[in-house]
DNA sequence: TTGTATGCGTTATCAC
DNA sequence: GTGATAACGCATACAA
């Protein structure tokens, strides 16, 4: 037993012994009827059980499918779990959520983004890209089917509007900030250098070879001032991972490092809780320096150092350059939004 | 300048001289075709940048979309700040995923879930409901449209699959557990009663006029245990709502409670820093006790007593529903899922 | 204000 | 194996 065929424009058209154009227009142009012919449309869609105009059909009509794509790095637990990237989409939720735009979401298979076969099915007249790897073949799948794109923190692509961060200028802010105060052992606690899963000491080649465009230019900002210094990668932003990874670093030695930089705020309360299962205090002890400043920084236990990112204004930017897309609009020139140091109370002066 | 119009099977047809018939073939049915003339159109497709079929035509030709809908109850932020939301997603998306559906989010527009016409828009062939009012017009709106529906944690629809899980034998467990350890003064803290906002103290009336189940059940579920005992509403289950409304109900006074049962994960942390900044010590002053078991529960400090929920489960299985109805099978019985106690050290027998 | 004709890009059913 | 042809359900110039 199938179900009976859904009432469609004609069922109705009929019913009221009018053209489909016109029920059409009691749907999206009121004013090109009267007032009572509609009401009288609208009743008998009632009675029909009419739910209005399906969304395939006038999407292939009007050829746009009012929906903004997502395409995200991992998989969604781990975004979920992401409260940087929560805030992201949250900014560019409520842009595109005023227009009634759905979102699809596109979650990465593993760790370097959504599959091509995912990309070419998904219904979305623009799509938002964040925390792919720099050769994701999701990207080429978007610009394949000629969809406009949208970046957050990747590299340039041609034809493609960007909202981008000065990362190597954020991390060099952060390495100076612990160097001025006096700090010469540091350690670097990274997130992924490339998707695939790699927890440990980054080698300098491995470094040479970061697909992640954000984590390198991190990493080569807090190296620039700091110099060769051990680096610690971590496969996702995770406390638990950062936690392990922290705790070989500041592992007890004669060149224990006094100060830890970290690439997210996340990372940097995993830090946190090593120093503590090391019985090392923070900040006497040791400094932790965050990146993002994610609400949760602020009322970490010590509030915790960081560089402070605006995450939901980037979500915002990336939100406004998709329904400019939207409309036909050029990329344009990339919005660039600001990074400053926000110092609190997990980092001191050395000893 | 607009774009160039572009390919559609009809171009690689003509450019090949063959049918858009054969074409068609070519990606959907290759063995109706010689692996010559596929790989020939293959090959001329991606000369002329053609990216395969159009999702939207194809849809309409098929009358199934490949996209699972989701409706939350929520703004995205609030929504994807939520964990045990996004176990639940993630679990959800892992099942969906893996047979080349697309996710479509359809947030709330406040807390009473998305609005009908967001529904009415949205490109998909079946929806899921997380955490609605239970009169939430966006539930009409998708019986309106005849989609197959699956709701979690609602009550019961005709028609529609469920997975579903007893909260109110959950409260009671949380309940008694703190009983049998001697507590005689004991304290509610709750998320949203009804999506308008509200926080503080609640009223025999406004709990009666609950219009979340989940909250209803679980309330009933600790007063029947616990007697009249005060309970207070945040309208969001946040860390922030709840530390100041356990402020409240921990201030000083001859009755304080000795313990907290709370109705998630996070609002159970608020609470414990509540009684932080009360100078109570958790569990020795206080005792706390969560719901869900969310991932950070068990690395909370101290580590959370908390009602399990097998939160990835009921993602799943509510994908596993989606994808039956897909197939146009019947709802079936209600999927149930289990609940269970796990004790650790954020409650102890009262002095 | 209302109706007619046509196009949107596919899939699917048959012929051949 | 391959190719016409008819749906699929709607929007939109344009004519009336």
């Amino acid at each position: 037993m199938d179900r009976p065929r859904k009432p469609t424009l004609d069922t109705v058209a009929s019913a009221v012994g009018v053209s489909r154009a016109t029920v059409s227009n009691a749907y999206n142009r009121p004013d090109q009827l009267s007032a009572a012919l509609r009401e009288r449309i609208l009743a008998a869609a009632q009675a029909l059980g009419y739910a209005g105009p399906d969304p395939v059909a006038r999407s292939l009509a009007t050829r746009h499918s009012a929906a903004v794509g997502f395409m995200l790095g991992h998989r969604l637990s781990a975004s979920f779990s992401d409260q940087a990237l929560s805030v992201v989409l949250d900014g560019l939720a409520s842009t595109v959520d005023g227009h009634d735009h759905c979102l699809v979401l596109m979650p990465g298979h593993d760790r370097g983004g959504p599959r091509p076969s995912t990309v070419s099915r998904a219904q979305a007249d623009v799509v938002v890209a964040y925390s792919l790897p720099d050769d994701a073949p999701a990207l080429a799948a978007v610009r394949a089917r000629g969809l406009p794109l949208v970046v957050i923190d990747q590299p340039v692509l041609p034809d493609t509007a960007r909202v981008e961060v000065d990362d190597y200028a954020g991390a060099r802010m952060a390495a100076e900030h612990v160097v001025a105060r006096g700090h010469r052992r540091v350690a670097v606690l990274t997130f992924a250098l490339r998707p695939d899963g790699r927890n440990g000491l980054v080698s300098p080649v491995r470094r040479g070879s970061a697909s992640f465009r954000v984590t390198r230019d991190r990493v080569n900002g807090y190296l620039d001032v700091l110099g060769d210094v051990p680096v610690w990668e971590c496969a996702d932003s995770t406390r638990e991972l950062a936690r392990t990874g922290a705790r070989e670093l500041l592992s007890p030695s004669p060149t224990r490092p006094t100060a830890v930089v970290c690439t997210s705020d996340e990372l940097a309360f995993g830090a946190i809780q090593a120093a503590r299962d090391l019985g090392l205090r923070v900040p006497e002890d040791v400094s932790v320096v965050g990146f993002d400043d994610i609400p949760a920084a602020q009322h970490a236990d010590p509030p915790l150092t960081t560089i402070r990112q605006p995450l939901a204004e980037k979500g915002r930017r990336a939100g406004e350059l998709a329904l400019r897309l939207l409309d036909g609009g050029r990329p344009g020139e990339p919005s660039r939004v600001a990074l400053g140091l926000v110092e609190r109370e997990s980092t001191t002066a050395v000893k």
